[in-house]
DNA sequence: GCCGTTTTCGGCCCGACTGTTTTCAGTCG
């Protein structure tokens, strides 16, 4: 089992604990040990028992459940926990506004134990003159259902991790050449419904049966010669189980083709063929042919992807840009963007440490920044307005910069800035007074209350903020969590024009379930010629590997080198930095 | 359930907001 399905176990515990009205204390205890999992770089499963008591938040009882978890995959008391209630009734704590406590109300009190009885309740007034829910709340458990009930799909972050186990696992049986991960995964869509994996090998039916009995099969749907269906065990995602993998396998002679066929998007490909029909050509799976060739025997191209545009006269089109969103005619004219990689990135400017609510100390995230072969990073935390998070007061905040200018001295080797994600109060105005403000390097401005504001004064709250010169970057500028809540209203072309006009970056957020910029926003602020940020929001060392998922949303709004502030160096930077605060 | 110790128990980030109440419970972050 991997570390995010161990996780996943642990924080089911949690909430079906929090279910049964056990002490709250018990359940956070559960919570924590799941994020410790999570971020743990080693993998639990293959650790001793003494090894997992070093992990803060793992006791021994939790300890021993990791163990039994990785023999069988779950462990008694989760499995008896899973019997007191319907396996529906998790899928209520999806409704903004529905915790544990109403949900176990709404159980007990009138036979609601999943999604379909609770609508039907809600529309048969069963809830009326239940104790404690009046018609506000009613109405929002109406609102909160329309969001809950869209089956959750699976993190783009998620698909990855299992499409890479599933890849490598490939790769090592004989006779088996290219693997790739194809679909809107490798699209590097945001979720993804299914993952789709393409194999090129001479023989087909040895590889689809070796591959529906991996251990990573809970269920095989159909298998064939070229193709297999199965459902996945891993489920990082809670209802998110039993996530459907296809895998195709093909002759190596037409695994480009058949890679770019099945890497779409449907539109990118009906948009592609038709471009390849005023040519003369004709495109499908197993390759590029003359219109004439009625026979399909000869293809002009076919082996590798590359070939395929190269024969269709176009540049390759990189699969973050296949949407048809204007590639081809780009690709034709030579006029793709030099999308942004990993290794053009050479710093990160948002992300916590244990002064609030991060795992790991400055010192550690400035060395795990290093060793990633970063050149710079600004060090953030929360600020006081954020006191879940041990938001930063004024003194703490001026004992952190002093610990910061200690480790220039004793970190060689990086640039460490200081950043601070900075609270965006209900009016607009920052969390700091302005003196506070200009000590900080990096002004990160982020909502984290009122998420309920009406569109104007939300609109208006965040235009204030990017307008304000002391701010450097506007944080998750939506506040969407994928699969959890939509983001709050609000106008992002008057925000994002506010940005760009004075200035502020706009910050693409690659925690897995915000990437917040989504690509059409990001892409948007390009175009005003704004400029943009990647970010980790890394809440312990193993997190700065996030930035793979920012770079992903980057690629798919067209982002260059240019346009972001990760591409800077520590020089340019500083100097970027400087221009916005001499500004009057 | 974890952790630290003032070491085998007692404390565990808690304030804001909402909608329900009439003094508070639940949810959220």
């Amino acid at each position: 089992m991997t570390n995010a399905e161990v996780a996943a176990l642990l924080s089911e515990t949690a909430v079906l604990l929090e279910l049964a009205g056990e002490n709250p204390f018990r359940t956070r205890a559960y919570e924590r040990a799941a994020m410790a999992v999570a971020g743990s770089s080693r993998p639990v499963c293959e650790l001793s028992e003494k090894e997992l008591l070093e992990i803060p938040g793992v006791g021994a009882s939790i300890a021993a459940h990791i163990r039994e978890a990785a023999g069988c995959g779950a462990f008694g008391d989760l499995r008896r926990l899973r019997e007191r209630f319907p396996a529906g009734l998790l899928e209520l704590l999806r409704v903004p506004g529905l915790g544990p406590k109403r949900a176990r109300f709404l159980f007990d009190a009138a036979g609601v134990k999943d999604l379909e009885s609770l609508k039907a309740a809600c529309e048969a007034g069963k809830l009326k003159g239940l104790k404690g829910f009046g018609d506000k709340i009613i109405a929002n458990i109406l609102e909160g259902l329309s969001f809950a009930e869209v089956k959750p799909r699976l993190l783009n972050w998620e698909a990855r991790g299992l499409a890479r186990e599933l890849v490598a696992a490939l790769k090592r049986m004989g006779g088996v050449g290219a693997v790739e991960a194809a679909g809107s995964l490798r699209r590097g869509r945001e979720t993804v419904g299914d993952i789709d994996i393409l194999a090129a090998s001479a023989d087909g039916a040895k590889v689809t049966e070796a591959f529906v009995h991996l251990p990573q099969v809970l269920k095989v749907l159909g298998v064939g010669e070229t193709k297999a269906s199965v459902l996945l065990a891993a489920a990082p995602t809670r209802g998110a189980a039993g996530v459907q993998c296809d895998l195709r396998v093909v002759p190596a002679a037409s695994f480009g083709a058949a890679l770019q066929y099945f890497t779409g998007s449907k539109d990118h490909n009906v948009a592609l063929r038709q471009w390849a029909l005023k040519r003369h050509l004709t495109v499908n799976e197993y390759g590029v042919f003359k219109l004439g060739d009625k026979e399909q025997k000869q293809p002009v191209a076919g082996r590798t992807e590359a070939e395929v545009y190269e024969a269709l006269g176009l540049a390759y089109i990189p699969p973050e840009l296949r949407e048809n969103r204007g590639e081809i005619e780009a690709a034709a004219a030579g006029k793709l963007p030099r999308l942004v990689t990993l290794s053009d990135i050479r710093g990160d400017l948002h992300n916590h440490s244990n002064h609030t609510d991060g795992r790991h100390s400055l010192e550690e995230m400035a060395r795990a920044a290093k060793e990633r072969g970063w050149e710079w990073v600004a060090l953030g935390d929360h600020s006081r307005s954020l006191t879940v998070a041990r938001g930063l007061d004024e003194k703490r905040l001026r004992a952190s910069f002093k610990e910061l200018e200690g480790l220039r001295a004793k970190v060689k080797g990086i640039e460490l800035f200081r950043s601070m994600e900075v609270d965006i109060l209900e009016d607009g105005r920052m969390d700091y007074p302005d003196d506070v403000l200009d000590e900080i390097d990096v002004v990160v401005a982020s909502v984290h209350s009122r998420f309920k504001q009406p569109l104007e004064q939300m609109t208006a709250r965040l235009c204030r903020a990017a307008a304000n010169r002391r701010v450097d970057v506007m944080g998750h500028l939506s506040g969407r969590l994928l699969n959890k809540r939509p983001g709050y209203a609000f106008d992002p072309e008057r925000v994002l024009k506010a940005a760009a006009g004075a200035g502020t970056a706009c910050e693409i957020n690659g925690q897995p379930d915000r990437q917040d910029l989504d690509d059409v926003s990001a892409r948007r602020v390009r175009e005003l010629g704004g400029a943009l940020a990647l970010t980790t929001d890394a809440h312990s060392t193993s997190e700065f590997q996030f930035m793979e998922m920012a770079v992903t949303v980057a690629r798919r709004a067209w982002l260059e080198p240019k346009d972001l502030l990760n591409c800077k160096s520590a020089k340019e930077l500083r100097e970027w930095l400087a221009a916005r605060a001499a500004k009057p």
